[in-house]
DNA sequence: AATGAAAAAACTCCTGT
DNA sequence: ACAGGAGTTTTTTCATT
């Protein structure tokens, strides 16, 4: 499954969804216990949110600092033209960046980097600025990051005042 | 294990780290065949992983958007004295942050947010807004996130050219 | 979707190298 | 510090209601 669209998810699924983020090692015995259902119908669910794409992997997570890369940057680059990041180097030539998404706004790309120093950051940021003009940020502390996904929560909508139509 | 010192990791365990990043679910015996060592001889290393925080954790991955939220921003916030978002909100009125960051430079904190709509991130940096002032980027297309943190491959310095001192 | 049983697989101890 | 094997527990899956 690759499509886009979204996947209907009644409140048993994402309890399970809950708990698999929060311990992705849980037995279908476990997770049945702490969603209120059984063993088989629970593996049924957990079958079909991998089968929709819902799920798409397992995964360990692992201290960055701890595994001798405690530093994190994010760079926002603005490629020259026809000389793009994405078009012109290979992911493997970056093995710090761990996330890279296209932006809306001025600066085409946002990167995320992992990095085992300064001196290692520093190297990283010249290799970078080769495809256009970077800004940088070196992450000082991280409150949390890689929180589990949650239902949607019913919506605010934002009102204008009187006088304003609202399309 | 709290602290923040890098645990020394051989080549064995950055085997393990990255097969259980890639399958988070193996058994023992299965990555045990993997990284060329018996099934107690790596319960051992994991254990010792996990028990030294390399490994915090094991999760499912899930597919924002196919679980309704497609939207990812990041949001520059720029706290006013006294009224800094860490300091006077609580984590769960924001569950649409999933990362939280204190940068270096002007604006101190970086944020993360995913949501359903354009609308729900609308009011969400409407409220944001109540802490100072800030700058929104909306993600287009991510070309990947979460990859797997790798070992530290050897690093090239940046050498200056004749004339600087090195210190 | 629950129950109960059979089958399979996992984990862990122990011993030896 | 690791390999191999055996025993025990857990997990998964299937058939039935």
């Amino acid at each position: 499954m690759t499509t886009l669209q979204p996947v209907n998810l009644d409140e048993t699924d994402w309890l399970i969804l809950e708990e698999l983020q929060a311990d992705g090692r849980l037995s279908y015995n476990a997770l049945a216990r702490r969603v209120h259902l059984s063993a088989p119908a629970v593996a049924e669910r957990v079958r079909r949110l991998e089968e929709s794409g819902v799920i798409t992997g397992y995964s360990a997570q692992i201290n960055a600092s701890r595994a001798g890369q405690p530093l994190v940057a994010y760079v926002q680059l603005r490629c020259r033209l026809g000389d793009c990041l994405l078009r012109t180097a290979r992911a493997d030539e970056y093995p710090e960046l761990v996330e890279v998404h296209k932006l809306s706004g001025d600066h085409c790309t946002l990167l995320k980097a992992r990095a085992s120093s300064l001196a290692h950051l520093e190297g990283l940021f010249e290799r970078l600025g080769q495809h256009g003009d970077i800004r940088t940020h070196i992450v000082m502390s991280t409150q949390y990051e890689g929180r589990p996904v949650r239902p949607p929560s019913p919506e605010r909508p934002v009102t204008p005042a009187d006088g304003w139509t609202q399309t």
